[in-house]
DNA sequence: TTATTTTTAGAACAAATGTTCTAAAAAATA
DNA sequence: TATTTTTTAGAACATTTGTTCTAAAAATAA
C-alpha cells in the first residue's frame, strides 16, 4: 500500500472501490512529474516552480509537500534502490541460470532507465546530497560479491570457463562501470527509442562475458540476444 | 607561441627575457584557476565571482574576458581536443607496437583527467552547450576508426588473436564507454592519488583486450603494467 | 453542523548569479 | 610627452531560484 491518505476518496460514503490508478496524490503527481522533467532537462535546469507547472499546482504547494528540493530527488533515489532490492529478492539460486541472468541484467537497465538523470548526472547529485553518496559507496561491495556470486554460479553450471581471481575482479568493474554509464554515453551519441537503448547496452555489456562461455554459453547466450537484438545477427 | 601580447613584459627595454612561466596573463590565470574549481567543485557550484576571487581580480574584470560563462568552458574543451589531436598527431604507424599504445592510452588518460570536469559533467555541459554537443558527436565516428585501425594492426604484429567484426566493435565501444566515464566512476568510488587513477583505470581498460592476446601480446602487456601497477600481480 | 486539520495559491523574501555599465588606472603607441 | 587603447574594479541591473509566510479553501473529524 503505497497511497497516501490524502486526496485519496476511501470516503466511508463510497459503497464501491474507486478506479485507483486515476486518482493520484498530488504528491505521487509532483513524483512522476519531477522524474519526466528530471530525465529531459536535467536537475539544475528544472525548477521547482517548472514542476509545479507542469503538475498544474501552485509552486507554493510543491513546496509544502517538499520543503527542499532534494527531498525530491531522495525520493526517487530510494524508489530505484529499493525496486533493484526488490529485483535481487526475487532471486533464486536454485534454478539460476544464464538466460536468467541475462534477464535479470535487461530489467535493471530498464528499471535505472526509468530514473536516468539519477545516473547521469550522479556525481553532481553526489556531491551535493551526502546521504547518497555515503549509501552509494556502502552499496559497492555488496555488488561486487553479488556479481562474484553470479560468476561462481555460472561456472558451476557449465555456462563459462574457469578464470582467474583477477580476471573476476576485472570483469566485474567493467560491468558496474557500463551500468552506471551506459545511459550516459547513450544520451551522447544515441537518439533512439529507450527500450532499444536498454537492449543495446545490456547486450553489450554481457558480451563481457562472451570470451569466457563455454560452448554451451555461447549458445545461450545467442539464444537469449537472438530474438532480442534485431539487427547485428551474431555471427561468432 | 600561445602568450598573449598583454601583460608579457617584452618591452623594448628589458634586455633579456624575462621567465616566461612566472608572468602569466590574466587570461590564462583565469583559465588554469577555473580548470581547477570547476575539477573540484562542479561548473555550477562555480560562479565567476568565485573564479575572479581565486585569480585575486575582479569579477567585472573576468567578464572582460570572458564575457560569458560558456565561454571559459569552451576554451577548456578546445584545449582538450588539441591535446589529443596532437598526441595522434605524433603518432608513427610504421613503428607502433603493444607498449606504445598502451603507453598512449595511459598518456590520453592523464590527459583527460586535467580537465576530468569536462568529463565528468559532460552530459550537462552537452545540453547546454551545442557547440560542444556536435563537435562531439562528429567525432564519434572518427574514434571508432582510430580504434578499429589499432586493432588490425595490433594484429598483423602479432599481438591480438584474429577476432570478428562485431568483436572488433565490441571492444571498440566498450573500450570508448570506458575512456569517457571512467573518471567518473573513480569520482564516486575512490578517493586516491591522480596518477594512480589513471593508470588503474588505463589498466581495467586495455584489459579489455586481455582475452584476445597472443602469447606474446600478454608478455608485452604484462611488462609493460607489470612496473607500473605495484599491487594486483599479473597471475595469468 | 461545528471544529480542526490538511491542502492550496500566491505574495513576499532573501540570496545568488550572469552580465552590463562606468569611470579610473595602466599600458601601449605615436 | 601626448594620445589612444587596453585593462581593471566595483557598482548596478535584471533575473532566477529556493524557500517562507499568510490567509483562504477543502477535507476530515467530532
Amino acid at each position: 500500500m503505497l497511497t497516501t491518505k490524502k486526496n485519496v476518496k476511501t470516503s466511508s460514503k463510497e459503497p464501491f472501490e474507486v478506479i485507483p490508478e486515476v486518482k493520484l496524490g498530488t504528491k505521487e503527481r509532483i513524483v512522476e512529474t519531477s522524474r519526466v522533467l528530471f530525465n529531459e532537462h536535467g536537475v539544475e535546469a528544472v525548477t521547482v516552480r517548472h514542476i509545479a507547472d507542469a503538475v498544474g499546482i501552485s509552486h507554493g504547494n510543491l513546496c509544502y509537500h517538499f520543503p527542499r528540493k532534494e527531498d525530491i530527488i531522495l525520493r526517487h533515489y530510494h524508489a530505484v534502490v529499493e525496486g533493484m532490492n526488490a529485483q535481487v529478492a526475487a532471486w533464486n539460486p536454485e534454478h539460476l541460470n544464464l538466460s536468467m541472468i541475462l534477464e535479470a541484467l535487461l530489467k535493471s537497465y530498464e528499471l535505472q532507465y526509468h530514473h536516468k538523470f539519477l545516473m547521469v548526472e550522479f556525481v553532481n547529485i553526489m556531491r551535493r546530497i551526502p546521504e547518497i553518496r555515503e549509501h552509494f559507496r556502502s552499496l559497492f561491495e555488496v555488488r561486487k560479491q553479488q556479481f562474484g556470486f553470479v560468476l561462481m554460479l555460472l561456472q558451476h553450471k557449465g555456462s563459462i570457463k574457469g578464470m582467474s581471481e583477477i580476471e573476476r575482479e576485472r570483469i566485474s568493474l567493467h560491468n558496474y562501470l557500463m551500468g552506471d554509464f551506459w545511459m550516459s554515453e547513450s544520451e551522447i551519441l544515441y537518439t533512439g527509442e529507450e527500450a532499444e537503448k536498454c537492449r543495446f547496452y545490456a547486450h553489450l555489456a554481457s558480451a563481457l562475458l562472451y570470451p569466457y562461455l563455454t560452448a554451451r554459453g555461447r549458445k545461450e547466450f545467442d539464444a537469449f540476444w537472438g530474438s532480442r537484438i534485431a539487427h547485428e545477427q551474431s555471427s561468432y
